[in-house]
This record gives structure tokens, sequence and C-alpha cells, in this order.
DNA sequence: GCTAAAAAATGATTAATGTCAATTTTTACT
DNA sequence: AGTAAAAATTGACATTAATCATTTTTTAGC
């Protein structure tokens, strides 16, 4: 597996190592052993916008994509998620609405731990509280660099750090020579860029241009990176 | 003092309630003996993006801009703090560098509690680790919205929304009927939108004589905050 | 209260991006 | 492989917002 060479990205992924990296064996296997495992399909959603979080969730296999949507019908997808990152756990620790949905972009298998448990695990577990709060207070430092950089920055620079972002979360589908293949419809990457589809594909047109990707039908195959990255400009991310 | 009557407004806003409040007496002198009293002047800043915390900051007095300066100069106010909030607690959680900067937009008293005795106190007392846990999922939940928001909707929404948060943020300038003056560089205001100067400027004078608002020199007399939040037009918010 | 400096406001123009309509390509299914 | 539906792409145009230049107003210090 290729290695997230780039410091930058961290400031903008929420986890490259699996969440449960960290814990000691014994925990693992206690949060495991609370974990229903269900199956879902293309497109199914997880939970939705508005609604009570009933435990949270944990991505075993497949993507996800965090989203909310607007009054308008747009929809804005605040973040991907993929193999090994939590789910909901913000709502639950608020105790609030879920702010957004969640829906499989592939079929996967999710892990549902319910409410009680996980508050009796917690409780139990000190290792657990402290794992969800390093990990929340790592992906608000993400949102708030999100935000700076998505307010501010033109559509192009902002399709560039897309790149990064997908860039990382592709990065399975690697060849030897470290290009990454993203399989993933323009739609979507208009809706974590922020923009319409087809402005997103003019610049994709222009990226390609300039050598930067090649495409495959629907799928992108990012060409050179770091030349993306000086484009995204964010050195300003910390 | 004129409680938030709105319920969209809390979607938006950090914390309405002054940090300690659900705290138990005990707790809450304890944490008033480590604290660190210091006097900030306007202009002065906190803390700076890029640097790594020594320990929280609480606001006893005044307001406070969370910003991020991007290349190019230009800046984007990730938040407005007020009295009651705690600062760069995220950061220290996760041991990371600052991703923003905070400076103080008024003459203000900050306490400071270092890193270390704050360890301590959350080892001892459970509470506050909830406390800290609760106050920032809520607030992870706030960004969520705010980025959906601020990236898909237009500047005269983001204008009218924002108004919302000011008052919130200035509801103790507050008159016998209900309006509110908030007291506010152009610039920093623009800021908070993310949108130039001379865009905010004519927006106001679009509100002026709609009706919405009144200005006094630089003060902003918000006038009719339901029709506002219709032109925010951020039902879509949880 | 007067004055210089800073901030706010206005005007003209340009650049970026969104929208709508039409065409081409790809995908999924038989 | 053939075909209908969906997705991607392209083109023309409208709209929004940024930028630059200038004027007016406000603020802060004497």
């Amino acid at each position: 597996m290729i290695v997230n060479t780039n410091p930058i990205a961290e400031r903008f992924i929420f986890k490259s190592a699996p969440i449960f990296s960290g814990l000691p064996e014994n925990i693992k296997e206690v949060f495991a052993a609370q974990m229903v495992l269900k199956q879902f399909r293309k497109g199914q959603n997880i939970f939705t916008e508005g609604t009570y979080p009933a435990g949270i969730y944990f991505i075993k296999k497949g993507k996800v994509k965090k989203y909310k949507t607007l009054n308008g019908g747009k929809e804005q997808i605040i973040y991907l998620c993929s193999e090994g990152e939590l789910l909901g756990y913000a709502a639950f620790l608020s105790e609030e609405r879920y702010p957004d949905s969640a829906a499989v972009l592939t079929d996967a298998t999710i892990g549902f731990i319910p409410k009680e448990k996980l508050l009796i695990l917690m409780d139990q577990h000190d290792e657990i509280s402290k794992m969800l709060m390093k990990n929340l207070s790592h992906e608000f430092g993400v949102l708030v660099n999100v935000i700076a950089t998505y307010i501010r920055k033109s559509v192009r620079e902002r399709v560039a750090l897309t790149f990064l972002i997908l860039h990382e979360k592709f990065k399975d589908n690697g060849n030897e020579t470290g290009e990454v293949l993203i399989d993933l419809s323009r739609e979507d990457f208009a809706n974590i860029v922020g923009t319409a589809v087809e402005t997103l594909v003019r610049l994709l047109h222009d990226f390609k241009e300039e050598n930067l990707i090649e495409t495959q039908g629907r799928k992108i195959l990012i060409k050179n990176m770091p030349q993306l990255l000086k484009i995204a400009n964010v050195t300003d991310a910390f």
C-alpha cells in the first residue's frame, strides 16, 4: 500500500490510520464483540440528517459519503469516509440530531454499536472515550481547514485539493508508478468541491490538457499529484 | 438579557449558555482556581495558527475572533467567540497545532489554564472531560452546518445568516424592542461571510433599503431579524 | 472643534461560475 | 453484441461576485 507522502494531506483527512489502531488488543475485542454487522447496497442510506442517533457506525468495508441536502435540492458532501472510520459519533456525543446524512458509495459492510452498549463501554474503558475525543478533536481541526479553504479558494484550487483527498481515499487503487485511479461520479465529485457538475467537468478537461490527470470513462487517473497540490495552494493549512 | 428565540440559531452558534453552566459548583471552583487571568488589548493575538497549544483559554470578558490567514493575505473568520466560551481546546485535545489564530476584537480578560494542570483536572474530575466532549461534539455539528451553508449559498444569503450569528453574539447590545446593535468593522464582517468588503457593503446597502437594518456610522442596528432569517433560507440546518 | 488617517461607500469593469439546452459517450441490461 | 437509459461533455449565455479606482464619511488624536 502506498503511504501518505504529504503532511498537508492529514490536515484535510480525517484519519489515515484505522481508528482502532491505537487501542490495546483487549479493547478492540470488546468493541468488536458489541458490533452488529450489516450489509448495505450502493446508494443506500445509513442515517439521515435531522434524526437522532441510535448508536454509532463503523465502516468495515466500503466507502461512505457524509452529505447534507440543502433547500433547493443541492447536496454538499462534507466528507468521504472509508474503511476503518467511525460514523455518526459526534451527534451521539452531543446528544443532538445528525447534521448530515450518510450513504454508501459502494456495497459496504457496516458495523453498528447501539448507544446503550457504547455508553457502558465508554464507562468501563477509559481508552474508548479518549480515542473518541482524540479523533473528534482531530476532525474538528480538519473542518476548520476545510471551511477556510472551501470558502475562500477558487473552484480550480478546490478541485485540485479534492484530488489530494481522493488520492488518499482511493490509494488502494494505486498502480506501481504511484498513479491512483478514482472511481466516483462527476456529480459526487462536484458535490465535494461545492460546484456545478459542468464547471467541474470543464476543470477536469483543463487538468487533462495540462497532463495532470487522465480519464478512462468516468474513472480518473491521477498522474501528477505534486503539481495538483501546487495548484491547490494549501500551504496555509495547519 | 434577551434569550435566543430561534432554534435555527443554535445550529450555527457554538454555545449560547456559558460553558460552565452545567458543571457542579465545586468543579467550577476548581477550574477557576487554576485559571490565570490576563488582559488583552483590542487587536492582540491570543494564539497563532501553526503553533502548539500550551493550554486552553477561557473568555472571561470580551469578544474574540478565531480566524485563519490564507495564502495571498486573505483572512477567513471561522467563528466569533464571546464571554463564557473556551478557546483552543480542540487543538489541545488532538495534540496538534492550532489550525487557526485567535485575536481579541475588544479589550478582553482571558483566563489561561496550562496543559499540565488541565490534564490533572481532567483526570481527577470526569465531569470536565465530559463537558469538553459535549462541547466539542456540539461545535462539530455547527461546523458541518457552516460548511454546507457557506460553500453552497449566495453571498446575500450568507450575509443574512451572519446577522443571525451577530444577533446572538451582540444581544447584550439589545434595546427594549428587541433590536440589536452590531459593532464590528466591515472588514471583519466580510471575513466572516467570506466575501470582499465592497460586496458586503453593497448588500448592507440593499438590506437598508429593504428596511431590515439601519446603520449608525459603522454600527448596524438589526431591525427585522425574522425577515433576514427568511432570506438566509436555512431551514436545511439541523 | 479641527485635522489627518482610516474606514466605508460608490462606480466601472472584469473575471469566475452557474444555468439551461443540446449532444455525445458510457453503462447496464437483455 | 444491441439498445435504452443514465452520465458526461460541450456550447451559449446570464449572473454573481471580485477587483481596481475614486470619493465620501467616520474616527481618533491634538
